[in-house]
RNA sequence: GCCGAGGUAGCUCAGCUGGUUUAGAGCGCUGGAUUCAUAACCCGGAGGUCGGGGGUUCGAGUCCCCCCCUCGGCACCA
């Protein structure tokens, strides 16, 4: 049974004006990830090449009729802050969200990520339709015109709530004048009128929000006695530069949408194409826990009353929002005060000494996706990176190249029939008197397929990624148990048949295995992929160029894309080279 | 303050509705074996009163009560 959905993930749309640091990488390499395990699942084609948009109507070719993936990030624009910033770089808006976007687009690209998309609510795609949006829920009354009655300070141009007013004092907390209480026009959208529905959906799919706790949180504000108020989705615009930013309200340009609500419609915009609407519903929206409620509550309402609207019927729900925790820096919270922030440079070095699929390897692996925040120490890494990429996979790669170099003049020998079980994986060898399963490699491959067919779950990626690992680990003990290095010491001939069961056993073992590690680290596998030749990339010197099978056929044990005896083997420099521990840090 | 989660080996954590053993895994540490490999790999070990106290039970890390500690959320960011 395939999958029945594309599988459609997106990041938040990112604030130009931060400097790209950890938490936009983190958040962005799990969403690579996921998106990289979908098309590996589904063996379709791959992302646009290295960091570009794929225009609209040339969305990844399937090779198999299976629904594609679609990988979505951004860039959220028009923030007052935005223009005053640029004002103080002597830039315009557009030119200064232009030139931090690069930015983001750069360190994307550094960092490995596929998205299918890059979209910016500056562009005129997004603000056509989200005015498009809006004007519907206008016409159908879910978005109107009010009074806002609130804290103001003249002072600073700006409106307070009232929790921060009354602990400012009611005085502005930097002139020290009074606020004063002011009511203006103002649009909002009728958010309490899904209360009811929200609370009704968010229970009865435990899934829509994830972790649980998270989930428990919203709950707990959406219950009675908690009440869901009309939401604010418009401000003023003035003479103030800053203020004439943003969408217009239609039909009344003295007012403009409020930047959440522009950019909550981002994942819509992007995929309100002919071409790519059947991607809605969104299957996941991978957020940080901080924009939780605006993911979880305001835009699912905005959704239900956008559907309510003709001509918008396809616009369901999404079926996952996921708010992710956060890294902390060797033991303590990272503030801009303390100095620790991990930025882009501390990343770049951290890629430029272990490379980038180490670092997207202990994001991935080491990250604070439930439970609590995570740690990003550099002990922790080396440790993380020798266990598991230089003494695991790049150890296991080195140790059979070598041998099959060594004993079989680089070429791939021919298994003898009759001696392993068929089957995934090494499925057994002689353990003292017994034998042992290594099915491991099959277990992941199955749990991952599986996924789709269930519901997707960040959780299975993890045991896949582990599953890569145990299985590196099942070859080297079935190589210290059969000792393929004195059997080729032997003379007999039998003996040199068993030499190359064993090893051409290892090959398939590890190669399932780098399938299974494709999605943390794509170039390195896909490295380990031309020494071997495998033909799993339909170009193998890219390897974002997509798959020619899906998972379950390229990993399966002996079959349509295992190495064909006489495939020359490269043993080639480590994949990984072991870290010192006492070195500093980069 | 209110609501919620959690405190299990040096570190990161598994342990579902109570009784498969003398509480587990990975990493780290330590002893051994081995040499094909990146001083890697493989095998074994050390070993924590399961936050503290009380209770229920034939029996509790696993249920109840109290206390201590840590963490998260408490919105509309106009």
């Amino acid at each position: 049974m395939p999958p029945s959905r594309p599988f459609y993930i997106t990041t938040p749309i990112y604030y130009v004006n931060d400097r790209p640091h950890i938490g936009h990488c983190y958040t962005t390499v799990v969403a690579d990830v996921a998106a990289r395990f979908q098309r590996l699942i589904r063996g379709v084609g791959g992302p646009p090449l290295r960091g570009g948009e794929r225009a609209a109507g040339t969305e990844p070719s399937r090779s198999d009729g299976l629904p594609g993936v679609f990988f979505l990030t951004g860039t959220d624009e028009h923030a007052d802050k935005v223009v005053t910033s640029a004002a103080s770089h002597g830039m315009s808006p557009q030119a200064w969200a232009d030139h931090n976007a690069e930015e983001f687009r750069k360190a994307f690209a550094f960092i490995g990520s596929s998205h299918d998309d890059f979209i910016r609510t500056t562009e005129p795609r997004h603000k056509e339709r989200v005015t498009r949006y809006v004007r519907a829920l206008m016409d159908a009354g879910q978005i109107y015109k009010g009074d806002y009655t609130g804290w103001y300070d003249p002072g600073q141009e700006e409106y307070l709530t009232e929790t921060a007013a009354r602990e400012a004092g009611y005085k502005s907390a930097i002139s020290g004048r009074p606020l004063v209480k002011r009511t203006e026009p103002c649009y909002f959208f009728r958010l309490s009128e899904y209360q009811v529905r929200l609370l009704e959906h968010i229970e009865g799919n435990p899934a829509f929000i994830q972790p649980d706790a998270r989930r428990q949180e919203v709950l707990g504000r959406l219950r009675p006695p908690a009440v869901l108020n009309n939401v604010p989705v418009s401000r003023p615009v003035t003479d103030d530069p800053a203020t004439q930013w943003g969408i217009r309200i239609p039909g009344d340009p003295a007012h403009r949408l409020y930047v959440w609500i522009d950019a909550l419609f981002n994942y819509l915009t992007a995929v309100d194409t002919d071409e790519r609407r059947a991607l809605w519903p969104c299957t996941v929206h991978l957020i940080g826990k901080d924009i939780l409620w605006f993911h979880a509550v305001i835009w699912p309402a905005l959704l239900m009353a956008l559907r309510a609207c003709p001509g918008y019927e396809w616009v369901g729900l999404p079926g996952t929002v996921f708010g992710h925790g956060w890294w902390i820096s060797e033991g303590q919270k990272m503030s801009k005060s303390l100095g620790n922030f991990i930025d882009l440079e501390k990343l770049r070095a951290y890629a430029g000494r272990y490379g980038a699929g180490a670092l997207r390897w202990y994001l991935a692996t080491q990250g604070p996706l439930a439970g609590n925040d995570a740690d990003f120490s550099h002990a922790k890494f080396v440790e993380v990176y020798n266990a598991d990429l230089a003494n695991g996979i790049g150890n296991s790669t080195s140790r059979v190249g070598n041998m099959i170099e060594k004993y079989f003049e680089g070429r791939l020998p021919a298994h003898s029939p009759g001696q392993d079980a068929n089957g995934r994986g090494l499925r057994m060898f002689p353990d003292g008197g017994g034998h042992r399963m290594m099915d491991h490699a099959g277990e992941s491959a199955d749990t991952l397929s599986a996924t789709d067919r269930i519901r997707f779950d960040f959780a299975n990626n993890a045991v896949a990624l582990r599953g890569g690992v145990n299985l590196v680990q099942f070859v080297d003990q079935y190589i210290n148990v059969t000792q393929p290095f004195k059997v080729a010491k032997q003379p007999e001939s039998s003996s040199r048949d068993w030499l190359a069961t064993i090893l051409s056993d290892c090959v398939e073992s590890l190669r399932v295995a780098s399938l299974l590690f494709y999605p943390a680290m794509p170039e390195k596998m896909a490295e380990l992929w031309r020494r071997w030749n495998c033909n799993h990339l339909r170009d193998p010197d890219d390897a974002n160029s997509g798959f020619v099978a899906p998972l379950a056929e390229l990993a399966e044990w002996g079959g349509a894309y295992s190495l064909r005896p006489g495939t020359p083997i490269r043993k080639g420099d480590p994949l990984f080279m072991r870290a010192d521990p006492v070195e500093p840090p980069p």
